[in-house]
DNA sequence: ATTTTGTGCTACTATATGGTTGCAAATATA
DNA sequence: TATATTTGCAACCATATAGTAGCACAAAAT
């Protein structure tokens, strides 16, 4: 098993679904965030730096803080994936148009 | 750590994407998935199990060939979230517009 | 009737994952 | 200066994951 760290990993877990959702409002410390939800801080930590891997999270040093900035871009490739998968779709159904049109025609 | 099966989790792994996408242009046999990539035919037909599991795949046997379907519907999970996330980040950059406004008029 | 083929299922392995605990470093506060 | 707070990091644990190999069974092909 090759450590991925891609857009896909990053959204399969629903604790860091979560957290970007809420990011979507604004940056947190990583205390912040932990406050949000059951899990530890230690916890969101991980999955903060799983984020980050992956683009989906930027770090901004504020004195002892740390906020964590949402890359909404990232999100993107998500998008882009999901709009392949429709076109594949279409095309399929296309196809399936004309098996009805020649059975039509054969009808004639 | 729970056992997820979800759509985010189904498509975390590329080979079941891979597997999704080849699925689009119509129903296949585990071996002839697993003659389009380099992946036995064991490990194609545990991610098809998986992928069943979460309901993005449909059995349908004959004779002793087992035909999987797409079913295209749960992918719509996803293009929700993804709609939801999206609707939020509109609603922040509507508050910052209103922080912008404000200081607009606090300019006056 | 025998062989071949397509498939699922059950171990088994190595590695990844999510989580906890404890510690150290840096910054803020008294 | 002494103490509290915020954080990252490393070690550790239990379980999940992805993959392989082998067996069993049913359906086709010979």
């Amino acid at each position: 098993m090759k450590t991925r760290r891609d857009v896909f990993q990053a959204i399969a877990d629903p604790t860091r679904r979560a957290i970007i959702m809420l990011l979507t409002a604004g940056a947190l410390t990583p205390n912040a965030i932990a406050g949000h939800f059951n899990s530890s801080r230690q916890a969101v930590s991980k999955h903060l730096h799983i984020l980050s891997e992956c683009e989906i999270v930027r770090q901004e040093q504020r004195g002892r803080e740390i906020h964590y900035h949402l890359n909404a871009d990232k999100m993107k490739e998500i998008e882009k994936w999901l709009e392949q998968f429709k076109q594949l779709l279409t095309k399929r159904f296309n196809q399936l148009d004309n098996v009805l049109e020649q059975l039509k025609l054969k009808r004639k």
